[in-house]
DNA sequence: ATTATCTATAGATCTATAGATAATGC
DNA sequence: ATTATCTATAGATCTATAGATAATGC
């Protein structure tokens, strides 16, 4: 039963992949460690070896998924400096985004849960928030630095704000209409 | 044990407002029917008296915050119309709104958490939301209604999403920082 | 020998219900 | 007689752990 190091080391990445995706999915209680642990294709009892607790689980699975958001903006922000806020505001704010939270933003599916985590969990999201404002700031049109960084925060909130509200109601029209009024006003808002 | 018709009204009364706020500040998981029975003061048994069941709390509860939560901006834009606007964003946007989940805007606490409830709660979301939208289109500085109605949705995506970052991060200065810069944007954006 | 995984379960917690109680309201 | 509340608990679920198993890696 026992495993390769290469083998366990795939496993606990198995195991983070799968929980940032239930957890973005379910929120932190609405999963259980037995299901994780089965959509990684291992049973149970075995976690423990790879996690000290559920929430060691939750901060580990948070870090990777944010590290990989803000990583994503850059990338797109270098190979496309100049459409980089008209790409990046239009995959966030699409309907596949809003159809598969799991694979999505994790802001919009966990920032309120973040809220009432603990300080080690609110620190991640503030650093992997900090990260994705500074690709913003370099991408917006806006002149001087501070004009630049307080339109990266105007528009992470639109684009958060935007997603939340669209995934919450039940009127497809609805939500369709909150997505693309944020995309157009970001698309076309004058520099500053 | 049996009460009045009139202390029974009361009693269920006490329960949804202390629903309204226990899951607004802890989710909808974060809370157990016998907390929110013994913070209205009673045992958890007389809970399915009132309600067929959590869920049904849930639904209630929200349906009530989120009619209070309409009504309380009609009010603020009838009183003054020309100002409401401003008074509105520095209300959601105030520090002591950012400290009081429980008793604050039902969209930055519990929107990620309505997005896998029932369609009844979904629901009560939309038409929540279709009402704050109905009153930010009439204090908006935009000409046009399509233009009025487009910047109601972008100003509310940014008082939610705004609201749902400063919460999530640790860093005090951070959650400030988005605040008022998203405050100060509301409040000097140009007519449209 | 060590250890990653497995099966099994202890202990805690939570929803929902059953049955008793006692006050209301016809 | 009805019924709102109370006490008590059944049944389900979940986290975390114990102990067995079997393959790795020194």
């Amino acid at each position: 039963m026992r495993v390769t190091k290469e083998q366990f080391a795939e496993n606990r990445e198995h195991i983070l992949v799968a929980a940032g995706e239930l957890f973005r999915e379910k929120g932190f209680d609405g999963i259980s460690i037995a299901e994780v642990m089965k959509a990684a294709g291992l049973t149970h009892g075995g976690f423990y070896r790879h996690f000290e607790s559920k929430e060691d689980l939750l901060s580990k699975a948070c870090e990777a998924v944010l590290e990989g958001g803000a990583q994503r903006w850059a990338q797109t922000a270098q190979a496309e400096p100049d459409k980089a806020l008209d790409i990046i505001a239009q995959r966030y704010l699409s309907e596949a985004h809003l159809e598969s939270p799991g694979k999505g933003c994790i802001y919009a599916t966990m920032a309120s849960d973040a809220a009432r985590q603990s300080d080690a969990i609110r620190t991640a999201f503030g650093n992997g928030l900090q990260a994705m404002l500074g690709v913003l700031a370099r991408i917006v049109p806006c002149r001087s630095r501070a004009a630049r960084r307080k339109r990266a925060i105007v528009t992470m909130s639109q684009l958060v704000g935007a997603m939340v509200l669209a995934r919450a109601v039940n009127d497809p029209v609805l939500a369709r209409e909150i997505l693309s009024a944020s995309a157009n006003d970001i698309k076309t808002r004058e520099s500053d």
